[in-house]
DNA sequence: CTCACAGTTTAGAATGGTTCTAATTCGTTG
DNA sequence: CAACGAATTAGAACCATTCTAAACTGTGAG
């Protein structure tokens, strides 16, 4: 019966340990929404469904905090912004280098691993830029 | 000098065809919208960039008028539109196979030919699904 | 341990792009 | 030229997101 449960202890110690790695100060709604995002695998959310989903854990997080964490852990790298609809905004827990399949109509972000897909032939940009990134959004739908 | 002038009447000619084409009535707005968008080369516009500049023109068009028309365009397959931005939506008057550089600051859009540019190794979809398309936006900002 | 203070959270208002409503105007067809 | 359905429009509504300013809390100095 070791590994069977939830270990909170262990799980608000890590969390508390990447926040203060980040530079970001460990508090109850911080580390409520790090636990949320950060104890299982690689993970999508919206806004509004990371704030649904902490507060069926029984925790109260304003919806103003979720976005001010959002964007916190953001600019901390814990997270990565991904633009693929007009009309919400998604956060992503993986930060490094893949890709996305999109459903639009489900609003339903899957990974691509990095390492499988390969964008050849990009052009050198217009004098003055520079390359910042590439994101390549596979849009699919329901047979 | 033959060329070198605008040709008002060839425009609105060439407008009015084109929207009885995709079976949309050629009204005042709708031409004048055409008529901007489709007389010079492939553009990106917003909807505000849009109105705006058909403003210039003296022609009044209401912001309502131009969100239903862009629409009505892009599911008569004119134009396409382009998600790169949570802010705003863009449109696209090349609505052939291409990918395009995002410059996020100046909300500057340019094309990637479509020959140009190759991804490779996009895994099938999960069971169920299917491939609608594949977009690839290279971010760039100012050096 | 306590206190003070900067940092954080929050309710609610504000914002801004987009969509809706319902009344007016227009294009087409007979 | 009707007459009718389609299109336009002003303004309201919508909705995700951001802002405001007041209350609260984590922290570290004493
Ligand atoms: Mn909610
Ligand atoms: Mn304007
Ligand atoms: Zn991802
Ligand atoms: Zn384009």
């Amino acid at each position: 019966m070791a590994k069977a449960l939830r270990e909170p202890k262990d799980t608000s110690a890590q969390a508390i340990a990447r926040l203060r790695e980040a530079g970001l100060r460990p508090t109850r709604q911080r580390v409520e929404l790090a636990g949320v995002l950060f104890q299982s695998g690689d993970r999508h959310v919206t806004a509004e469904s990371l704030h649904d989903e902490v507060a069926q854990t029984g925790v109260k997080v304003s919806l103003a905090t979720v976005y001010n964490t959002l964007h916190q852990f953001t600019e901390a790298g814990l997270l990565r912004q991904v633009i693929v609809d007009a009309a919400r905004s998604y956060f992503d827990t993986n930060t490094g280098d893949h890709q996305h399949f999109f459903v639009e109509k489900e609003g339903l972000l899957i990974d691509i691993p990095g390492e499988s897909i390969a964008v050849a032939g990009v052009p050198a940009p217009p004098a003055g830029l520079s390359v910042d990134r590439v994101d390549v959004v596979v849009r699919v739908r329901r047979n």
